[in-house]
RNA sequence: GCCCCCGUAGCUCAGGGGAUAGAGCGUCGCCCUCCGGAGGCGAAGGCGCAGGUUCGAAUCCUGCCGGGGGCACCA
């Protein structure tokens, strides 16, 4: 039985008791979803739930005896070998031990398909995320919404949804312009400009540019052939450099294709038709004040030029015209200020805020040397790349690091543990239980132990069983939950409690025969069932962060 | 001044209003005649402060303290 029949047949106890007039509420009043949570101790069995505690009020009953109510209706449910009410009104429920080990048969014949869930079937999302501009390296910062954009979009796409990875590719403003200027300067030997680019990188590229383009000096616009051929470069390495690290957009969408194509007009014409703009000291506003922003924005400015917000406006639209329902945007903490004139914005097109658009704002990196921060600066040059990281600690362990930890939450990186190449990096000890689990397999198959020929559940009964089959149990409530709340890093923690639990019964619970002179048994038979079951979760959940599940390491 | 995020073990971080708050690393002590010891077992060690809501708060609300980020007719 697993957790989610489990909470069915609770909510069915329920609705029959309400019906028969047991339970002092309508039947209708029976919440659609029951929580089943893994107790904190083990002695209190292998799933509770609170939901007695939650009826008691509306029941017009004391919680214990709303549990106790349940427990007796429980108590008869085939697979349920005993129900009892706990503390405050908790009802703790054991399974018979052929019932919890039907999980392990249910996770073998769904194999990879294991985990995945409806709840955002239907959905067309488009997810955009990184979105650097291609005036220098991508560096650890914008590495980090790599690593959780990515992994969001495959847990999403578990969810069904539609899911588009997408680029906004900045290619049209200042700060391009200093990225071309600075390029010029460097070819012509000169220092960079106030408020241009410095690094090595600059140099590189400079000089690439000259290559492709010997004439690039001394032509009637210098400045264009290196702004034109710079940003090619850059936007090359950067797509290189995220494929390298396993993240492959579906759509990298320029920002000057906005405003050739005259979407930007045609947003400021949709946004006049309803109302949202006026007029004032010669610029064009949008009223983002009627809908929760703290100023309202000039689309148009003074002078005539378009303001940033313009591209957002148009590209917003765009994205809606191509059919997505749902636009959610990843961006650093340094563009929170971003957030309430975006969803304004929204508002304004007649959207629906936090449904048709949603701004997912992630925390920085903190980058540390031997303990001390680290400023970095594109200026002077002195940035650490997604490059430079692949380079010191490998994909997966860069990936896993940046993924494990809430989006909410600052995390501090330091250099130095990571070249180090330290074993504390928690994906190792997911991995290594991933290994493991295809060493069994192959071991276990060279003495003979075949899945085909047997598998009787009721075997399953060591304590380190039990848990390992409740937590691979709570695999697909895992990542509906990650979808939900667009947490992927719920999946890591997952996956790091699977891989314990793995462990604890690994090192107690044989598979294979001992000796040549032992028999193959449907215990071991049945066991191998739990360590495919492992083996399929666990490469799952490290599919979805975007790690490899190694067979060896 | 206003807005957003954070404050949990020595360090880095988890923790869906529920029972005795967890993991990794670090420290100390155990376990290889045993499917891979990148493992397992044990010990020490913690919710910034003060109120409030609730049967019940690390979790929700308010204030304070501390850290980070943001408040342009820049992009």
């Amino acid at each position: 039985m697993t957790p989610e029949q489990l909470s069915t047949a609770i909510r069915a106890c329920l609705v029959d008791a309400a019906a028969s007039g047991r339970l002092g509420l309508p039947a209708g009043s029976v919440p659609d979803e029951v929580r089943v949570e893994r107790p904190r101790s083990r002695e209190h069995g292998d799933w509770s739930t609170s939901i007695a505690l939650q009826l008691a009020k509306p029941a017009g009953l004391p919680p214990r005896e709303v549990a106790t109510l349940l427990a007796g209706l429980l108590a008869g449910v085939p697979g349920v070998q005993r129900a009892d009410v706990a503390g405050p009104g908790f009802v703790n429920i054991t399974l018979d031990v052929a019932s919890a080990g039907e999980q392990a048969r249910t996770i073998v014949e769904l194999g990879a398909s294991y985990g995945e869930g409806r709840a955002a079937a239907g959905e067309r999302v488009n997810l955009e995320f990184v979105s650097a501009n291609p005036t220098g390296p991508i560096h650890l910062g914008g590495v980090r919404w790599a690593a959780v954009g990515d992994s969001l979009a495959r847990i999403l796409a578990a969810q069904g949804a539609d899911v588009t990875r997408e680029y906004y590719f900045n290619d049209h403003g200042a700060q391009i312009d200093r990225f071309a200027r600075s390029l010029l300067a460097r070819a012509r030997g000169e220092e960079p400009p106030e408020d241009g680019y410095g690094g090595e990188y600059i140099h590189e590229i400079a000089d690439q540019v000259l290559a492709m383009a010997p004439d690039a000096l001394t032509c009637s616009d210098p400045q264009e052939v290196f702004r034109q051929h710079g940003v090619e470069l850059m936007f090359a390495e950067i797509k290189q450099s995220l494929h390298d690290f396993g993240v492959d957009f579906d759509v990298f969408f320029h920002e000057n294709t906005l405003h050739e194509s005259g979407a930007v007009q045609r947003a400021i014409d949709r946004l006049r038709e309803q109302g949202q703009m006026f007029e004032k000291d010669g610029a064009l506003w949008l009223r983002t004040t009627a809908y929760g922003d703290d100023k309202d924005r000039v689309v148009v400015k003074s002078d005539g030029q378009p303001a940033y917000i313009s591209g957002d406006l148009a590209y917003y639209l765009d994205k809606r015209e191509r059919g997505f329902d749902r636009v959610i945007i990843m961006l650093g903490a340094d563009h929170h200020g971003y957030v309430s004139r975006m969803m304004a914005m929204c508002a304004c097109f007649g959207d629906v805020p936090g449904t048709n658009l949603e701004i997912l704002i992630g925390q920085m990196v903190n980058l540390l040397r031997d303990g001390e921060p680290l400023r970095m600066s594109k200026r002077a040059g002195t940035v650490v790349t997604m490059g430079d990281l692949v380079d010191a600690v490998g994909v997966d362990a860069g990936r896993y690091a940046l993924a494990r930890s809430s989006s909410d939450s600052m995390i501090d990186v330091d250099l130095d543990l990571l070249t180090k190449r330290t074993n504390d990096n928690p994906v190792f000890y997911v991995q290594y239980a991933h290994a493991r689990t295809c060493n069994v397999t192959r071991l276990a198959t060279e003495d003979g132990v075949r899945l085909a020929d047997g598998f009787d559940p009721s075997l399953l009964g060591h304590d380190t069983e039990s848990v390992l089959l409740a937590v691979l149990g709570q695999f697909p409530g895992v990542v509906a939950r990650a979808a939900e709340l667009r947490e992927p890093h719920r999946v890591a923690r997952y996956l790091e409690t699977l891989a314990a639990a793995y462990h604890k019964w690994y090192d107690v619970c044989r598979v294979r025969p001992q000796d040549a002179d032992e028999a193959v048994t449907d215990l071991h038979r049945t066991r191998l069932w739990v360590n495919e079951a492992t083996r399929t979760v666990l490469a799952r959940g490290l599919d979805l962060l975007g790690v490899s599940a190694p067979e060896r390491m």
